[in-house]
DNA sequence: CGGAATCCAGTATGATACTG
DNA sequence: CAGTATCATACTGGATTCCG
């Protein structure tokens, strides 16, 4: 065992997979859209505004196969089909949360140096 | 005003681009290269392993535009440049290291997760 | 050495139409 | 309602070449 400063089963590729899924466009507004309670597809939509079906059937689908959401089928008529945060999912948006009170926190330093910076025409 | 629970200037729009910067495949791991001190142009390229020529000019020019890096040339013969993580770049890193660290913890369940989706062939 | 410029492939996203 | 299928397009990232 060479692996002292590391859990077992521990891969920086997954790490940085996590990172790219927290930085795509819908994931996290999905998540952020579900955290206070199940929503059924376009009620999904409806909340996130702006996302195509087809991106939030990806999203969602994407969401289910990692555990971060619970899909629950209702064979009425027409059918309904409830999307709920699993706790793995509220336990990212937590994190997430962090991320979100630094970025919003930092965003006007941030806009400064960029017009500090195109200012002096690089 | 009705902004009562944010501060002022925040925006959204701001914040999921910064998620979407620590999203992104490179830049992460160019702030955590340059975490424990300065490194110039071809020492960052091979301590990250993998990036392009492009593609770290890139980043280096977004993070410098942002106020998360500073840039130092020297001009000797042949010229050196020396990139530094700025005070607002070591900040994100301890901030993103949280997420990171969440990621560790948890990608073993989500490969759970998955393994049992696939082999419910959806 | 530290880039800039160009070209190109793959993927992410969007619009639209159709289905059970 | 909750998707699927198809096409079009934009953006990301990689490879290569050239420059001061």
């Amino acid at each position: 065992m060479d692996m002292t400063d590391k859990p077992a089963g521990t891969d920086c590729r997954g790490v940085s997979e996590i990172l790219s899924r927290v930085g795509d466009k819908w994931t996290i507004q999905v998540v952020i859209a579900l955290r206070l309670g199940s929503l059924r597809f376009n009620g999904i939509k409806r909340e996130v505004g702006g996302i195509s079906q087809q991106m939030l059937t990806r999203t969602l689908k994407t969401l289910e196969r990692d555990g971060m959401v619970e899909r629950t089928v209702r064979h009425t008529t027409p059918p309904q089909v409830e999307y709920t945060l699993a706790p793995l999912g509220h336990s990212l948006s937590e994190t997430v949360r962090h991320l979100a009170d630094w970025a919003a926190a930092h965003q006007g330093r941030i806009k400064e140096h960029r017009s500090q910076y195109d200012a002096r025409q690089h």
